[in-house]
RNA sequence: GCACCCGUAGCUCAGCUGGAUAGAGUGUCGCCCUCCGAAGGCGAAGGUCGCAGGUUCGAAUCCUGCCGGGUGCGCCA
């Protein structure tokens, strides 16, 4: 199935084509003026100034072919040029039911025989996730689907960071503390205990006093610096100190991504790329990419056209420990290897943006990206209400859980509010509080464009209404609820029609689907789904306000409306599933 | 100093490959449950699109310069 937008360009397309003019001018889009047309092509405007002709006279020439046209029910000149469009219902009514139909719902396959790798999460090893972590993974798993949906083949990796100088503080940390000092002891040959010296709870307290202590005192520092490098040099005991690091730790990220829902196909990390880091290196220095500068080895990265200082990517420091830049392009010859993507998406906060051109350059020069495009696709900071990075009232850090859990619970007390739960079993009421608490911090989230930072409001957090996830799932719910007395009646549910303007208007947005998706995907950006899904949920409101449905008496017309809504519940479900969002059975 | 991101209604944000009267939500003020779930629907008020130039038939959108906020700039991630 073509996107309904794509159809209509290509139609118009053809028709300044016709007129000896550019196909490009016939792109199509939704109204502005929704009281005017459904849709307009502003294309003769554009075209006037290429062909230094009048707009209205390439308008009325590609207007005359459209109107030869079956499948317009109007066809005018408007304002300076603008090509006002209308669809008959009948060909909207035919696209509606061919969408029905469709298994994928329309999806645009624009990735068909495409693979990428989209790397989001990036939670640290030995620390608990925050705020903080919840766009990257809110927004890349969102991109995860909406790719799949589209066709392409998604590897999902999390990225784990698990191979700098945090590993060295903590491992001097365990050793200032005593906790376990056969990790130390250079003449223990092993095994070592398979259980770990330290608890989650452990590592949460240790990581702040690591870092605080490297800060305060630069010998401290040094110290933490050499443990990275032996670390990274294969010595046995912090090997199996970080071993144990990063399972205590996979335990507790377990537990935040399946209370987010998200879901990653690979655990890898920058450890894991340890064997062919070395080498990736070796290879880089005999080929002359990588030079010794103020001694440590990197890769000039800077180029005549820059307008900015461009510094060269650092792959070993002085001190022979290897940084994440170094780690990032290991794994692009991992994932080169593995894969062999066409594109690979770092969701990764825009103030690494720099780096990542740095790596990008560095992958350039050296041949390691294959046929892969590189690209970050960032996102803005998160802040409180005051316009700083967001803190507890206490001034603390807030996790993920906790935040999960605080939402959760204004949701349930939503529910108690409105009696509307009271006879639920206490499972199903937590279950719902879960979903509409996890849709409320998703849709707020995904809902503003990735690169604005944007203010995480806790007051706001605790509304369910207006443009916010439990507004769509209420909409959702709502439809399930009509179908399932239908079904008890045994009503029967037919083709979606058109009757009146609240159906037209539902119909139109339902077939903007694949537009949505397509501009979703092209632009990297969940916020296109939020809005379409809104205006969706929106114009059912509006038809489920004005008509009757269970309650009509003409079968035919009732048919009629409850395949609408059948349509319009798939629909709906899809772009919230989508967004990462579950739909409750009740709420 | 240089670079990147941002500045749109009281508040939170869309819109930015140039196009017709700049849109939502929230808040404020009205109206709508004897009928499918009111976490809903309808309406009103509310904007010099940071400022100043430029390109254009046409600029919130493109270019330049300012102002304001945020961020980054060789051995952290």
């Amino acid at each position: 199935m073509t996107a309904l937008l794509n159809e209509l360009s290509a139609i118009a397309g053809a028709a300044f084509a016709a007129e000896g003019l550019s196909q490009s001018f016939g792109q199509v889009t939704r109204s502005d003026r929704p009281d005017l047309a459904q849709f307009q092509c502003n294309g003769a405007l554009a075209a006037a100034k290429q062909a230094k002709a009048s707009p209205r006279a390439i308008a009325d020439k590609v207007a005359a072919r459209l109107k030869a046209d079956p499948l317009f029910a109007k066809v005018e000149i408007a304002g300076p040029g603008f090509i006002n469009l209308d669809l008959t219902d009948a060909a909207l009514t035919v696209r509606g039911a061919a969408l029905a139909k469709d298994d994928t719902l329309g999806a645009p396959q624009t990735g068909k025989g495409k693979a990428v790798v989209i790397d989001f999460g990036g939670p640290n090893v030995a620390k608990t996730m925050h705020v903080g972590h919840l766009r990257s993974s809110v927004i890349g798993d969102s991109l995860q689907r909406l790719f799949r949906a589209n066709g392409w083949t998604v590897t999902s990796d999390i990225h784990l960071g698990d191979w700098g100088l945090q590993m060295g503080q903590l491992i001097t940390e365990v050793a200032h503390r005593g906790i376990a000092p056969i990790y130390f002891d250079a003449d223990y040959a092993g095994p070592y205990p398979a259980q770990s010296p330290v608890t989650m709870d452990d590592l949460e307290v240790m990581f702040p006093a690591a870092s605080a202590a490297c800060k305060a005192d630069e010998s401290r520092l040094a110290e933490a610096r050499r443990a990275t490098a032996e670390l990274q040099d294969g010595r046995p005991g912090y090997r199996a100190l970080w071993q144990h690091f990063f399972n205590v730790s996979k335990v507790g990220l377990d537990r935040e991504f399946a209370s987010l829902g998200v879901h990653f196909d690979l655990w890898k990390g920058e450890a894991s790329v340890d064997a062919i880091t070395i080498p990736m290196v070796e290879d880089l220095k005999a080929r002359g990419i990588a030079v010794e500068s103020e001694g440590a080895l990197v890769i000039p990265v800077e180029r005549n056209s820059d307008k900015k200082e461009m510094p060269p990517l650092i792959l070993v420091k002085s001190d022979g420990a290897v940084l994440y830049g170094t780690t990032d392009l290991a794994t692009i010859v991992d994932r080169v290897r593995s894969q062999d993507p066409d594109l690979i998406l770092y969701v990764v906060d825009q103030r690494q943006h720099l780096h990542f051109e740095q790596v990008f350059r560095a992958a350039e020069k050296a041949g390691l990206a294959g046929k892969a495009v590189l690209e970050h696709a960032g996102f803005g900071t998160m802040n409180g209400t005051d316009g700083k990075p967001f803190k507890t009232r206490a001034g603390g850090v807030m996790k993920l859980f906790d935040l999960i859990a605080m939402v959760a619970a204004e949701a349930e007390k939503r529910l108690a509010e409105q009696g509307i739960g009271a006879e639920y079993p206490p499972e199903e009421r937590a279950e719902i509080a879960r979903k509409v608490g996890i849709a409320t911090l998703k849709f707020a989230d995904l809902s503003n464009y990735r690169l604005t930072d944007y203010v995480f409001d806790l007051e706001r957090f605790s509304k369910f209404e207006g443009k916010t996830g439990p507004y769509l799932q209420y909409a959702a719910v709502r439809i399930q609820s009509i179908l399932r007395r239908a079904a008890e009646q045994g009503l029967a549910v037919g083709a979606p029609a058109i009757h009146s303007p609240e159906e037209r208007t539902l119909f139109l947005q339902l077939l903007g689907l694949p537009d949505a998706m397509q501009a979703a995907e092209e632009r990297r950006a969940p916020n296109i789904l939020c809005d379409y899904a809104f205006t969706l949920a929106q114009h059912y409101s509006r038809f489920y306000a004005e008509h009757h449905i269970l309650s009509e008496a003409d079968a035919d017309l009732r048919a009629a409306r409850l395949g609408l809504c059948r349509l319009t519940l798939d629909v709906l479900v899809k772009v919230l599933t989508l967004l990462g969002i579950e739909v409750p059975e009740r709420m």
